[in-house]
DNA sequence: GACAAGAGTCAACACGGTGTCGAAAAAAGT
DNA sequence: ACTTTTTTCGACACCGTGTTGACTCTTGTC
């Protein structure tokens, strides 16, 4: 009887399903991979009927731009923080940026890395090499600024090669990492061969 | 006339239209992904029709373990070269490693590709995860090598963890760069993060 | 050079998953 | 209450896969 009235602001039926939709999508991708995952069973794991998906999005594929758009404020506001306070020491700030990217992965790794497989669609793979770009600029600057300094050795290599291969190291350690190696493991070798690669003259 | 009779070992008809479509599977993963590369392409690659296909393979997926068998010997036999001779000039040596691996996925690369992604079949991955792990044990063992006699300091990070980011590294950046760095760049800015990371002290 | 045996071929079929359509039910405004 | 718009779903068309069984072509043998 009380029941504030108010602002209907509430999402309508269909956001929810369509909520509903994501959330069984995020919760299969880590399990099996996007291929294997059939439109039916999706529409169950939210309750509506196979045809009643394609009222929320057009394919398979639409759906991952839209578990990937859902992502993208998350990760774009991390991706921001990327080796940004140099100030402190040096190897600590490393450890940092690192595990600031196996925390970005454990939040949306499934969905990430549905996205960087070969037949996901263009614009989920393009999504991604923005990303890795992103990372890989933010690196190269950091680099070029502790060449300034005279702190790190200057190239070759040069700064964008090798913030290239130390960003595709990371990514692809931590995405391929199956608990083979403990986190702090995982971590702590990353960021020493980060450290060795950029401040180490030969 | 002269055509030497001898042995009748000429490959059977069946054997040649494996081998074809074989050579069409290959030239095709060149191209796009083994999901997107239909049973009746395949076929009309070979001239026979697509229910022949299935005269010689049980599926896309068992054509591709077919693939990987017939370029297993040569990959294995260089993986066997991998790192070995550390007599010479450390810096040296690494750089022709890393060579041979960019010549094997030359060679072979669609093929490897194809078998990593998360789609392929169980034993394909399999194969990719025995190939990655030989190269992690033999730059392991290196690693054990030249700690051993100094020339490397000791751990951490202990000589597994090393060797498998730098080998995944070493994957990752040859498979993913499509063009971006030539290829005397790519391997002067690998073996550089291979021997700093290696050998320097922090 | 005829003839069996087996190697290779393919049209026709069954099946399973995708995507479309239009009619009907449910929800939301007025 | 009744109109509009949102949501649902059954029925259908379509496409690619994999199977079957009958056929033809090779190949070796006497």
């Amino acid at each position: 009887m009380v029941s504030a009235p108010a602002r209907r602001r509430g999402p309508s039926k269909g956001d929810r399903k369509q909520e509903a939709l994501l959330e069984t999508a995020e919760r299969l991708l880590a399990v099996k991979p996007l291929a294997e995952i059939g439109i039916e069973e999706l529409a169950k794991g939210a309750g509506i009927s196979r045809s009643s998906f394609y009222f929320y999005f057009e394919s398979r594929q639409a759906m991952l731009l839209a578990l990937l758009a859902r992502a993208s404020d998350n990760l774009i506001t991390q991706v921001e923080g990327w080796l940004e306070p140099e100030s402190e020491d040096t190897r600590a700030s490393l450890c940092r940026s690192i595990e600031l990217a196996v925390k970005m992965w454990d939040e949306h790794g499934s969905v990430l890395f549905a996205a960087q497989n070969p037949d996901a669609p263009a614009e989920a793979r393009q999504f991604m090499a923005d990303l890795t770009g992103r990372l890989v600029a933010a690196t190269e600057d950091m680099i070029n600024r502790k060449r300034a300094t005279g702190a790190a050795p200057p190239g070759p290599p040069s700064a964008h090669s090798l913030a290239t291969m130390l960003v595709g190291m990371t990514e692809h350690g931590i995405s391929h990492n199956n608990g083979a190696l403990g986190q702090a493991e995982l971590v702590d070798t990353l960021s020493t061969i980060w450290h060795r690669a950029l401040f180490a003259t030969d």
